[in-house]
RNA sequence: GGAGGCGUCGCAUAGUGGUUUAGUGCACCUGUCUUGAAAACAGGAGUAUCGCAAGGUACCGUGAGUUCGAAUCUCACCGCCUCCGCCA
């Protein structure tokens, strides 16, 4: 949610960032709502001071033909009250509905475009793999293999699940394993940042096992239930799963006021992702790229507003750091107006080369979302001269278990239809070299 | 799932219908004193919103209700704690 003062004083750039993500709404029908909702607020607010000091009165004074004249008319004025406060509600309603329409400001370096294809590559990193045969696709690999199993899924679950098996469910494990260890490691992370040539102060991430339910309340409030039909819900319990632990993460510190020297704070939250993929109909319906139900491990870091764009960089930094202990070749994507997600200002995608598609796919994400989350969350900070604002929120994902398998599988497939193991990964794989 | 208890300005508490503009202690900030600190003493200080200001209004888990007037009474919901049951 953006402030309404900031709408009212920006109302073209409001509009104008709306128009570029594609989103339809009416911002001068916004303010003059707006315009109602302070009028009648102030109508109402005198005439409850009126009754107040009515009160006040009544039970100071001891004649008793003057308290009576007093609650009569208190009683009339409290009719109006009740007309006024019903009018008073439904502006309000009226006014959140749009309120919670109009998306974040795209931030000046995003490039504008309608959809992925304005999307552009920011750097490039590795060497695509070359092969002396045809590479395969992953789900190809993993089923000769007898690591990956959609066709028994498919019949116990339904399509876009699958049975993960042996050495790749190991290798998950690995691979979290060694992100939890570079998250929580302060000198690595002090080397990403000095590398980066970023200005930071680098601190372990906590790590953190979140819930895998939460309240559609609270999804509203994280900005992420624009589209219902992407959740799986549980209407009879109110409770809809998590599509990200980034959702269950983020809204952490619902109401509270940070000190500032409390800031940033940082956590790295493993959890199952749930998508129903609505709209996906057809597309990448072979093997793991796009299932249901995924691992994931997420980054979320709240800090002061002047450090949140420079955190942004931080975590596409590790999220660099982690395809390049694996030695996976990816392209860093800014992503445009059109393809962004909704609360997000500015957006950066991690593709990585799968070669038996011969394409780049995404699998990391880095939300930077400034103060928009939080407003509606009510999570602030005190600064130091006392003044207090909304705090500004980053997530990101670390690593995305099915789609960096898919990397692992593709670029480090053998001509035997083996699967040579990242060095980085062995040591967490009991020192195994292939997977056969 | 059953029974009981509880949710008050960072923490701990007082407050059971009208001098409550929500009191007190701890922590916090400022000042006096001190070489400095501590202690002591004096003062300050919740959040949001409207207003140039004076000041107004809302907020005692959330929402509704009773009343001229609600932290206080009623109802629903949420959360926490204790005990019992069940269970990985």
């Amino acid at each position: 949610m953006l402030d309404i003062k900031f709408i009212r004083e920006n109302k073209d750039i409001v509009q104008a960032g709306a128009k570029k993500k594609h989103i339809d709404v009416d911002v001068e029908k916004l303010i003059s709502l707006d315009d109602e909702r302070l009028k009648v607020l102030k109508e109402v607010e005198d005439l409850r001071s009126e009754v107040n000091t009515a009160s006040n009165n009544i039970s100071r004074h001891q004649d008793p033909a003057l308290k009576a004249q007093l609650i009569k008319e208190m009683t009339l004025v409290k009719e109006d009250i009740k007309a006024k406060e019903e009018k008073l509600k439904e502006t309000i309603s009226e006014w959140q509905k749009i309120m919670l329409k109009i998306p974040n400001i795209p931030s000046v370096d995003t490039p504008e475009g309608d959809d992925e294809n304005g999307n552009k590559v920011v750097r490039t990193w590795g060497e695509k793999p070359t092969f002396d045969f045809t590479p395969k696709e992953h789900y190809e690999i993993g089923k000769n293999l007898g690591i990956i199993d959609t066709e028994t899924a498919g019949q116990v679950s339904g399509s876009r699940y699958s049975y993960l098996k042996g050495d790749l469910v190991l290798m998950q494990f690995a691979l979290i394993q060694m992100c939890l260890e570079i998250v929580t490691n302060e000198e690595i992370l002090n080397h990403i940042v000095k590398n980066a040539g970023i200005s930071i102060a680098p601190s372990k991430f906590l790590p953190v096992i979140p819930p895998v339910f939460i309240r559609p309340l609270v999804q509203v409030k994280m900005a992420r239930y624009m589209t219902p039909e992407e959740h799986y819900l549980f209407p009879n319990d109110d409770l809809m799963l998590i599509g990200s632990a980034e959702h269950t993460l983020g809204s952490m510190h619902m109401s509270k006021i940070f000190e500032e020297n409390e800031l940033p704070i940082r956590y790295a939250g493993y959890s199952t992702a749930f998508r129903r993929e609505a709209g996906a109909a057809g597309k990448d319906t072979n093997g793991i790229l796009r299932q249901h139900q995924f691992d994931k491990l997420e980054m979320e870091v709240f800090s002061l507003p002047e450090n949140s764009m420079q955190e942004q960089n931080f975590l596409v930094a590790i999220q660099e750091h982690v395809m390049q202990t694996l030695k996976l070749p990816y392209q860093v994507v800014a992503v445009c107006t059109g393809d962004m997600g909704f609360p997000n200002t500015r957006q950066f995608d991690i593709e990585t080369w799968m070669p038996g598609q011969n394409k780049y796919r995404e699998t990391h994400s880095s939300d930077y979302t400034g103060g928009f989350q939080s407003r509606r969350l009510n999570t602030r900070v005190r600064r130091s001269d006392g003044k207090i604002e909304p705090v500004h929120m980053n997530d990101a994902t670390v690593v995305a278990i099915g789609r960096t398998l898919i990397a692992i599988i593709e670029n480090f497939q053998q001509a035997d239809g083996s699967i040579k193991i990242p060095e980085a990964l062995r040591s967490y794989m009991g020192g195994k070299e292939f997977i056969k």
